[in-house]
DNA sequence: TCTCATCCATACGCAGCCGTATGGTAGACG
DNA sequence: CGTCTACCATACGGCTGCGTATGGATGAGA
């Protein structure tokens, strides 16, 4: 049977292999990009050998998402649920997410082919995740249900906002250290007026 | 001469005929809606008749686009800037901006392909256009250069995700009068502190 | 009426991508 | 050594869009 201990041996492509390009490609030259006969160029075989792991371009596609949502949306999240005080969840969350290119560079290209039929579904579950767990940030710090929403959508707009402008005019946006003070500005900017006292 | 005076006359199509429709192409179906056959085929008319209004689909686009940022990018603007209270110029441009669908459409299409070549300066201008208008808002608050900046920074940036939501997963973002409390919500949220200046 | 410019239809070649069909190769296994 | 299977190359047909070339229609003007 042969049917693991596979490592690829340069040649012999996986399906992982497949997956990792289409990623890297979508990051790198958005969903038009993800094509089957210009991927296999860059992976060095034909599309024969596309077409026998996949059964079409958008299965690649949604495998490839899945992927994305598998190992990056979800888990961001779980990560920072291990810190106790929700603001410091949310200081994390606009801090790192300025920093990781990769993370910025999928998110972006995800967001910007928002509107195809086969992305839609995953970068609405990607919305909802992010509302949702917003929203949990700011009902911990005292918010009622509707406005905790509010500020939620608030600040995911603000980063899906600041992703697009980051990509496509890095000249406005502030670089280096400066993007970290106005990450930091934002951080700031996104939590609500002290209810009362807390530390 | 003959060279006025020329209404269309449901055939003859003009130059600006093709600009309407690229733009009407544009803002419903994206970028990619806005091809020479598909929307020759939408106007009754076949290619020749593009081919000798323009030299190429990107000359079209280049053209739409110019007419976009004439009549909706700066125009906005200007007609705020006539509100003395700075405060009311912000509430007016997030109300408003919120409720015209062409506007939003339009926006939201530019956008999103903002990757493009030919929509990218565009796409840069009217980010500059808009972050310099709301840093002059922030500024006659009374607050430094640096801090109005990261306002505007800010407040477009809330925008354009705003918009990308709105337009992707329409379900996550409220409707009708739910969305002027939110625009309600966000200009006050975008307010700074009250007058005085932070770090 | 003839002419000329304007505007468009038709028909063509070209390129890129999708998906299929079919044959070939390398290694596991008996 | 032969066979079978996993993986891939090659070659093909089809679709769609871009851009060109060329000729036809229509109306203004002489």
């Amino acid at each position: 049977m042969a049917r693991d201990t596979g490592r690829k041996k340069a040649d012999r492509l996986s399906v992982e292999d497949w997956l990792d390009g289409a990623l890297m490609a979508l990051s790198e030259g958005g969903l038009s990009a993800v094509a089957v006969e210009p991927l296999a160029r860059k992976l060095g075989v034909t599309k024969g050998s596309f077409y026998w792991h996949f059964n079409s371009r958008d299965e690649l596609i949604g495998a490839a998402l899945q992927r994305w949502e598998d190992r990056g949306t979800s888990q961001r999240f779980s990560e920072l649920d291990r810190l106790e005080d929700p603001r410091e969840r949310l200081r994390e969350l606009l801090t790192r997410a300025m920093e990781d290119e990769a993370t910025l560079a999928l998110d972006f290209a995800v967001q910007v082919s928002a509107d195809d039929p086969v992305i839609a579904p995953f970068a609405r579950r990607a919305d909802r995740q992010a509302v949702d767990w917003f929203t949990g940030v700011y009902r911990e710090l005292g918010m009622a249900n509707g406005t905790a929403r509010s500020w939620a959508l608030l600040a995911h707009s603000a980063y899906l906002g600041f992703l697009r402008i980051l990509r496509t005019d890095p000249e406005v946006v502030p670089g280096g250290r400066a993007r970290q003070r106005h990450a930091e500005f934002v951080y700031r900017s996104l939590l609500p007026p002290p209810p009362a006292s807390s530390g």
